[in-house]
DNA sequence: AGGCATGTTACAGG
DNA sequence: ACCTGTAACATGCC
């Protein structure tokens, strides 16, 4: 599901949820994601209060007492539900239209808290994860330490992304698309900034003009934003806690659009299909430069 | 049957 | 040690 939009609605719609309960138990039924799960460590979260939950770039953070806390990624198509008895909206959800064995089939690990609610990870391809720690400093943690700012915050600045291509000769959808540079980004929302930004994704980053450098970091803010508003984008994977799903593909610009009239009304060519990096970019060869 | 998919990282080579 | 590009991971859908 998930580039930071997607994982900031999933954050927002579980904290009113589940702040301050307490897990009961946890039962695994396939630990074999990205990294295996680990029994002994997720077992220390029984009897503990979830205390707060924060998303930092694609990964949710959820804290607890005693500086636990598990850190969590979706990979390509992990997703949290949220079940009680009475919750409407998850019955109403196209999840609940499939046959329970279907959409049951990929819930790898499930937290049942009180009052016999459950939150349960559920995950396709088995690229997400879940790790525990117990620890005050996110600098301690592999994932975290490396990570560049967070795009919706002050850091992420013409200057700094003008001083970080410094020196470098990689395509500026590659330098988007890494984690390093900007956290938080992935391929489609990578796809509508530059298209916003007139610039071509394969672009060297050498060759790019001041002007474009502070479009592609406006974009970046304004793309997110709106992604966000719209409860994120659902292409087929997506849907947050409660099983609904977001709208902002219908707004793509280029995304999944190949063959389709440029969106820019003075404009008739067609979009453009290219693999970059083994991933499908999409962009218009007459707006983008 | 084969190609494709919202992500990360281990590895190889410069 | 840093920079870059490629392949692999697991599963389902067209």
């Amino acid at each position: 599901m998930p580039e930071l939009p997607e994982v900031e609605v999933v954050k927002r719609s579980l904290e009113k949820k589940i702040i301050n309960l307490i897990i009961k138990k946890v039962k695994i039924n396939d630990g074999n994601l990205r990294y295996k799960v680990n029994v002994k460590e997720i077992s220390k979260l029984i009897g503990i209060k979830i205390k707060k939950i924060k998303r930092k770039s694609k990964f949710l953070i959820f804290e607890f007492d005693k500086n636990f806390f598990m850190l969590v990624h979706f990979g390509m198509t992990g997703k949290f539900f949220y079940v009680d008895e009475n919750n409407i909206r998850f019955k109403t959800s196209f999840y609940y239209s499939l046959k329970k064995e279907k959409y049951e089939k990929h819930n790898r690990v499930i937290f049942i808290l009180q009052k016999n609610q459950k939150l349960i990870f559920h995950d396709i391809r088995k690229f997400g994860f879940i790790k525990i720690y117990q620890s005050n400093d996110y600098n301690d943690i592999l994932h975290l330490r490396n990570l560049g700012p967070e795009p919706l915050g002050k850091n992420w600045s013409y200057q700094y992304l003008k001083n970080y291509i410094f020196g470098r000769n990689r395509n500026i959808k590659d330098i988007l698309m890494d984690q390093k540079c900007v956290s938080g980004l992935g391929n489609i929302y990578v796809n509508e900034i530059l298209y916003l930004s007139g610039v071509k994704p394969k672009r060297k980053v050498s060759r790019l003009k001041n002007f474009e450098i502070k479009k592609i970091v406006k974009n970046t803010k304004i793309v997110l934003l709106n992604a966000i508003k719209q409860g994120g984008s659902s292409i087929k994977d997506f849907s947050s806690d409660d099983g609904k799903q977001g709208v902002f593909q219908q707004y793509f610009k280029v995304y999944g659009r190949v063959g389709e009239k440029c969106s820019n009304v003075d404009c008739n060519t067609n979009i453009t299909r290219t693999i970059i990096s083994n991933r499908a970019s999409f962009f218009c060869k007459s707006c983008q430069k």
